[in-house]
DNA sequence: AGGTTTCATGAAAGCACTTACTTCAACAAA
DNA sequence: TTTGTTGAAGTAAGTGCTTTCATGAAACCT
């Protein structure tokens, strides 16, 4: 009684072509001709054709999907990752699926579910920890992945050398003349993302050290990515008896916060206090903020690259990819 | 092109059955005696077998797939957007599928295929108009959507009042006491996109003719977006003989660019010029610029709400939202 | 004109299963 | 002994769709 759900091979004959030539106009319009294209868009509009995901599911080798797994959304230097990731990718077959991850449960969940479910093809996973558990089940379930900011035996990984990153702006401000340093990083918050922050400093401490101007602990500020919180810090480094003559911010947007707490101040950068930042978003040049580049949109094209070039031939070698830093002068220093 | 799951292939072999034998004792064990069925269960365990369909079907149930159609995934203010589409739809059983418009190629292209092609459950469409034509088939083929900055009798919509924008903009102004202004908007391009700037510039028109102030011809620089064009038309306005007080950008990048251009000068807002933007992105905090707010992150959180109660339920009313507008002050104006 | 690409298309071979149909051994009944 | 029944397993024909390959036609060279 009931009549089943029309099928490419329905439409193929309203249309008077072959199955695959309605497969095509679904999948790959361009390779087919105008005209016998709306001809099957019409016999599709039609009998109402809605393809049965189930069977294409089957009979599809590739799901053209890639997947970027990515904590803070939210933040410029994420979006930075994203735009170079979707630069390229809208220029390829792929599509662009997002997994925004906001707490630990969440993300425990798409790590569990990701590999299993296989719903894409190629995975990114972006600033975030991967335990060798999680790293096993992906690897076994054959999903391609690449990590950014993060690196593991089993995948190639796009980094860069954080320790370098805060020895490099020592350097610079040593370079500048500057000797009375101190450093705005961010606390270990939330947990289950990365904190390049810690190694930031590591390097900037040890440089400092080297050239005889040891980072004392006074100097050190950790807080949350809040920009009030930077604010505060920044005006109590600058209420210090002795308050540093150039400050190193660990991103950008922790820049933004001290740079703004100084203008409150009514002081001026560089004159008063120089500002170091970390990351050149774009809106660091709005601010004039001088500041160390690390390839954020870079680093999501390389991704995409190395992930399409290994979903293409899984036998590619994995690459671990440093990218270059460099310091990108502007006024506030 | 990639190693696939295993299959009831696999399995019957491990188990030394046919296919037909796998097949049953998953779906009528009853029938299948009692010591091959033990063998085969065996084998399932070992190969960590998850019949396919099975696993689509769970892998369906649990997430619904919410496409996003959108121009510059580039611009701060459609990635705010973005953030509020984020924010809901993560918590909750549903990707997140990007699809980046950077070509009229492009989004012919998208427009025909995913209401047929069923890539996707629902579809939130930004700031890109919607051919009548378009409107039929999506609606014809019950793909559920939202149009942000955009609207048509087919589906809700969530907007703001652009000329009332203007026209806010010119009272705000003129309310500080500024008579003499000037206008910065976009030119037409991309032609794919929409263009809020010439409603916004009508109102702002409207407004000061109608205070008296009328704005004339010189006073009106549309620009691409581009920074440096901004910049060069801000100076140009700077350099006439009468320099505009106060000038209206109609989006917060191309204040952004006015901002720049003023200091450039040696000047600074709001004694010597003020600025007001619109939008209100993050960005405008960070320069302290003084802004129309027009609820960017709500705009995403409302369209996607609006999309996940119509697909749970088709029968919901449609409606068009209009956003509130706000002047956000802070220290340009 | 002759040769080479490119393009549009159809035929047919998968994909991962399900199911109708078949075979076959084993045991009971005649 | 022959025949009939049954339960268990295999064979193979679908299922609705994708994709490779082959083919013919049109478009591009010299």
């Amino acid at each position: 009684m009931k009549k089943r759900d029309p099928t490419i091979y329905q439409v193929a004959e309203t249309a008077g072509v072959s199955i695959a030539t309605v497969s095509r106009v679904l999948n790959a319009p361009h390779r087919v001709n105008e005209d016998t294209r709306k001809r099957v868009l019409k016999a599709i509009e039609e009998l109402h054709f809605v393809p049965k995901a189930e069977a294409s599911a089957r009979a599809r080798k590739e799901f053209k999907r890639i997947g970027v797994l990515t904590p803070y959304f939210t933040e410029p230097s994420f979006v930075q990752r994203m735009r170079g990731i979707s630069n390229i990718l809208m220029g390829s077959e792929y599509e662009l699926i997002v997994y925004a991850v906001e707490s630990l449960a969440q993300l425990r969940g798409y790590l569990d579910m990701l590999p299993i479910s296989r719903r894409i093809d190629g995975l990114i996973i972006m600033s975030l920890p991967l335990a060798n558990g999680d790293a096993e089940r992906i690897r076994n379930n054959q999903l391609q992945t690449i990590l950014i900011e993060y690196n593991h035996p089993f995948f190639s990984s796009i980094e860069i050398d954080n320790e370098n990153g805060g020895r490099l702006a020592a350097e610079y401000l040593l370079g500048k003349g500057y000797r009375r340093m101190a450093f705005i990083g961010e606390a270990g918050e939330p947990p289950y993302s990365l904190h390049p922050s810690a190694y930031r400093l590591t390097g900037f401490q040890k440089a400092l050290a080297a050239a005889g101007a040891p980072l004392s602990e006074e100097y050190i500020g950790l807080n949350p990515l809040d920009l009030e919180r930077v604010k505060e810090q920044t005006k109590r480094f600058l209420d210090l008896p002795e308050p540093p003559e150039a400050i190193f911010a660990c991103s950008d947007i922790q820049a933004a916060g001290v740079l703004k707490a100084v203008r409150e101040r009514g002081l001026s950068t560089p004159d008063d206090v120089a500002v170091l930042g970390f990351d050149n978003i774009d809106l660091a040049d709005y601010m004039e903020l001088t500041t160390i580049d690390q390839g954020l949109d870079e680093s999501g094209r390389t991704a995409v690259e190395l992930l399409i070039a290994r979903m293409a031939n899984p036998e590619r070698p994995m690459q671990n990819i440093k990218l270059q830093l460099s310091v990108i002068e502007r006024r506030s220093v």
